[in-house]
DNA sequence: CTTTGTTGTTTGTACATACAAATACAGTGG
DNA sequence: CCACTGTATTTGTATGTACAAACAACAAAG
């Protein structure tokens, strides 16, 4: 705990990103028996959810650009776990059975991933952190 | 707000990484005018309070891998921002004219992009989100 | 039915960041 | 002084993610 004139961890942004790696580091050790980063998880597990939604759709769940989401298509259909249908402009991704075969590798790792932070968070706290953050994100998001 | 049955919003991994990405453009948009981004800001800002500080220091202060600091201390280094001084096998940094410079742009930065968040979230709910996400980051700290 | 604006996707490119392995130095017990 | 161990840094390489520009398809209006 050495001091610092410059109190970063006063900056919402500073904290945000430390929090961040923390936890991607964590989510990526629960995760690494799927094969697949905590990201392109939860990708395929809401296109196992919803057959056919779109690009789009995908992109406004998860937060990420239009671009990520390509990129993160063209990698779960190199490995045969999703499969595109190109109809007009849109691209609409079904899983594959692989990626079906998945779900519950997924699930649980997530579920595993929530366990280890609420041992160390505490599972009440970790949960209105949870909450406190998703509720600021709702606010940044609609004035951006 | 389309539902989704998986509630990612209710996942910390999720969010805080929703979260930094949110403050990471906020941040990004601040922090234009120095051209810096956001990190390097913060590292310069360090050196120049801390003239002689390490890269291993300035590693545990900004929570970011030696590696990235390696590559960091090379950019401000090119940039002319700070000077190198290998002594052994550390690595001690000192501010040049140029990155002394920079100091009050940077702080204008920062306070600029306190104001903007805090205009979005409440001043005082940002301080306690920011608190709380502090808390948290020291607790994981602790157990990595 | 063509022009013009809007929306969904892709591509080029760039950046922050990390991990693992390599390196270089420093301190200790013999 | 030497071998061994630990610590600070660097390098190679990889990943997630973004923005801006390009592209493709649709919609609306003249």
């Amino acid at each position: 705990m050495t001091q610092c004139s410059t109190y970063m961890h006063e900056c919402l942004y500073f904290t945000a990103n430390a929090l961040a790696r923390n936890m991607g580091k964590m989510a990526d050790k629960a995760f690494k028996g799927t094969g697949l980063s905590p990201s392109h998880a939860f990708m395929l597990m809401l296109v196992n959810e919803q057959p056919g939604i779109t690009q789009k759709e995908l992109s406004e769940h998860l937060s990420l650009a239009p671009s990520t989401l390509t990129r993160f298509a063209d990698s779960l259909a190199y490995r045969d776990l999703v499969q595109r249908e190109h109809k007009g402009k849109t691209v609409r991704l079904y899983p594959t059975s692989a990626g079906m075969a998945l779900s519950e590798p997924i699930a649980q790792a997530w579920k595993s991933l929530y366990l280890d932070y609420s041992a160390i968070l505490g599972e009440k706290s970790g949960i209105e952190l949870t909450s406190d953050i998703d509720q600021a994100n709702k606010r940044l998001d609609d004035l951006a």
